[in-house]
DNA sequence: AACCAACGTTGGCTCGACCAACGTAACACG
DNA sequence: CGTGTTACGTTGGTCGAGCCAACGTTGGTT
């Protein structure tokens, strides 16, 4: 029962489970930084973990289009947390890195997400985190990254 | 690997893979249906296992403030799917039931919602899914189903 | 009688996913 | 060599969902 208890037909329904907690996730996440944080989160990651890389391949990587990404790296640069340039190889693409403050900002932001995850899976014990985590890993696998 | 690989920092994060699944899910579901038909079903799906339900209501059970309630409703009743009435006993109320047509069409949404759960836990088998939905359920309690 | 709480409703805000279109640049192929 | 196709980044806009704020109505409290 979710709360006051969710209809069976929801229950059910593995779409609607996730968008509750992701909204859960959303809302706790709210609580501790500006919201459009985990999408600089995301990104500044993705630098971090493959180094640079154009604003086509990050959105290829998180499953975000290249409008989005566009905003979202505009933003970063703005605040100093990545360069961009275009790429001499080829100048239709910008090359995006993380800069020093960049990192920093990753590794704060890092920090309030365990938080947030610890408060939202408040209920598991570490076992059950970790299948959670595996089962919806496994979910994800086949589905492509992008809509159509 | 969700598909080109997301950083470990965001395949270790509940909240962006649950975010992920849920997106796909809205995805596949408006491959089939008008993706607004989410919250109807939902609704839908609250009165029929509950019975006539003041909007209020509705929205504690299902974790919708009372404003989106109010446009689904308005929307259901535009199509005859739902009857609104004030609540005798409490003319604050409105009280809200669902038609027969309201029915009716909840039936043929869940029947679209089964082939979506279908394709979007694809890669997962019986006990898996099940596994994945208690997962789900357990992580949700605890958590008000509504902001603050 | 005065106050407070709950309800429905309206209007507005933000964020994320999406679609459409444009100009630029690289590439493939005849 | 040109010509068409494709990939990029960018701008502008739509839609759904989660929120907040405010109002008038109504019910309960004291």
């Amino acid at each position: 029962m979710t709360d006051p208890g969710a209809p069976v037909r929801l229950r059910k329904l593995a779409s609607w489970q996730t968008g509750r907690v992701s909204t859960l996730g959303a809302r706790l996440t709210a609580a501790r930084m500006p919201l459009e944080s985990r999408s600089d989160f995301a990104v500044l990651a993705a630098l971090e973990e493959y180094g640079e890389l154009s604003q086509a391949e990050i959105g290829r990587r998180l499953g975000l289009d290249r409008n989005n990404v566009n905003g979202i790296v505009t933003r970063l640069d703005d605040h100093g947390h990545i360069e961009r340039r275009t790429d001499p190889a080829d100048r239709r693409r910008n090359i995006v890195a993380a800069t020093e403050a960049g990192l920093r900002h990753l590794r704060e932001l890092d920090a309030l997400a365990q938080q947030v995850q610890d408060e939202l899976l408040a209920a598991l014990d570490a076992d059950e985190r970790e299948q959670l985590r595996l089962l919806l890993e496994k979910t994800l696998t086949g589905h492509p990254a992008q809509p159509a």
